[in-house]
Parts: C-alpha cells; structure tokens; sequence
DNA sequence: ATTCTATGTCGAA
DNA sequence: TCGACCTAGAATA
C-alpha cells in the first residue's frame, strides 16, 4: 500500500526490470487500451518517483505514463509472460517478467508540459536529493494549520502518508494540532533528516517500520511480531492496544481528512 | 450476501 | 466538508 516509499521502490524495480528492454503493453481491462497500445513495442527508458507519482518514460517518445496508485492502487511484478488475468489489470507490461497494475487513481499519458505541472505542484520529496527542504520549511512556517495536517499536503511535502505523518510525528515528541508556525526551526530539520532516513528504509524493505532498536521487541520484553500493516510503529492505528512506548491510551481523531493517532503522553512538544 | 475499510486525491457544494 | 472514484480483502450478518 502506497505512501511514497512504496512508490520509489517500484520504480527502482521497474527500471532494473524493463529499463533498455522493447515491452509488450496492454490494458487487459481496457480503460487504458488506447495508450496502452501505442505503447506496445517501444523500449522503456527509465521509471521514476516523485512524491507518490510515478512516470514511466519510453525511448523516442515525449509522452510518459503518469501513475498514481491512490489509496488501493498495486503494480506488482510477478516472473513469467502471459500469465492468466487476475481482476481488472489496468495496464499490464511484459518482457520475460508481467507487472499489472492496478486499482490506480490514475494511469494517464502525459505530454511533457503535463508532467511539469505535475512536478509544479509537489513539495520536496524527502526520498530525492534533489529536494530542498526550505521549500517545505517556509510552508510549514507561514502556516496556522496543524503540523499533522502540513505533513500530508503533497504540495508542501511530497511522498509522506497517514503512517509516515502520525510515526514522525511521535518520533520528535510533537503535538499533531502544533501550528506550523510553533514548529522550531530545529524541529524542522530533525523530522526532514529523520524522514529521508525512515523513508529509505522503507524502500529497502518495502514496509513502514518506525520503531528505535531501543523500543524493538526485544528490548521491550515482548514477542517480536509485524502489525498488519507490515511493520512495527508507536501509535498508527493502535488505539486499542496503547502507546508502544508508555501504554497510553492512543488518541484518534480525524485531520486533513483522515485518521490521525497520536499518543497525547509523549508528544507534547512543539 | 453485504458492508466496511484502507498507507489517496479531486472537485463540487 | 462531502461525495466520488479506483479495487480487494476482511468483517459482519
């Protein structure tokens, strides 16, 4: 499931997959077909990430496929060709290995003044180098809006999602209903330092993990087990088991549209 | 069988 | 602020 980590990762193994190699292209569900099939043939140049975008660009051709896999979107890459269909396939690429996407918000072909308005709207991406943090910390100062809600503006910082924003939050002992503009400078470059951090991990592993050596299983005392999600964090959805750290009751409330948790005990901070 | 939920975003009211 | 939308699996009846 897709926060931007989940978005670098497959385009990391897009580009080592197909990257030089001419792709069979099809929309085997046919909302895609017409795109799908100019596209049928060509060489994949190269597939990259910016915030939870992803573009896929092909060898003399302007256009680039623009993905965004919303809240359920999948692009899995499974070995073998001309596997049977499975559900709706929105696109589907082949060459020795399948990728079927699906499920996207949207799958789109872009022309290049399209994709720039793309990147327009984007914050910095924590996940590229090159990003410039100021771009969000000038944002974030100027702003009265909650720090949980600034989190989740794409066009104030690309890539973080409800996980990331509630995990990074705990992390620095924050108060989610913060006003941006309470945030210290130092705070800023302590969560945009540790989010780079977090987040590659999170592309290396392909999950969200948040959790300090110092609070793992282990040195907790307790079994070592994933959460559903697919990683071991302090508070994301955790209201019914409690603040990993101190076992506080873990507070949810809704902000920006979706399910803040936040552990009113450790964070309290500014 | 149905309803619900999810790591997301957009546009209309 | 609300509903719409993309899909699949889990939860509920």
């Amino acid at each position: 499931m897709p926060e931007g980590h989940t978005l670098h990762r497959l385009a990391g193994e897009l580009s080592r997959t197909f990257a030089g190699r001419a792709v069979g292209s099809s929309s085997p569900q046919g909302r895609f077909a017409t795109e799908a099939a100019r596209l049928e043939g060509r060489v994949l140049e190269s597939a990259e990430a910016v915030g939870k975008h992803l573009f896929v660009s092909f060898a003399d051709m302007p256009e680039q496929v623009h993905v965004h896999l919303g809240l359920y979107g999948s692009f899995v890459v499974s070995p073998g060709t001309s596997r049977p269909v499975v559900g709706q396939v929105r696109w589907r690429l082949e060459s020795e290995v399948t990728a079927d996407l699906r499920g996207p918000n949207t799958c789109e072909l872009l022309t290049p003044p399209e994709v720039d308005l793309v990147h327009a709207r984007l914050g910095p991406d924590p996940l590229r180098d090159d990003s410039d943090p100021d771009r969000a910390w000038h944002r974030i100062h100027g702003s009265s809006a909650p720090i949980a809600a600034l989190l989740m503006d794409q066009k104030v910082l690309a890539g973080a999602g409800n996980v990331y924003r509630a995990e990074i939050l705990f992390r620095h002992g924050v108060a989610p209903m913060t006003a941006g503009r309470r945030i210290p400078r130092t705070r800023w470059d302590a969560i945009w330092a540790d989010l780079r951090e977090l987040m590659r991990e999170g592309v290396r592993t392909g999950r969200i993990d948040t959790v300090r050596p110092e609070h793992g299983p282990e040195a907790m005392g307790r079994a070592p087990r994933a959460d559903d999600h697919g990683g071991e964090v302090y508070v994301y959805r955790r209201e019914h088991q409690g603040c990993l750290v101190c076992d506080t009751p873990v507070r949810r409330r809704e902000v920006a549209g979706r399910n803040l948790f936040w552990c009113p005990s450790c964070q309290q901070r500014g």
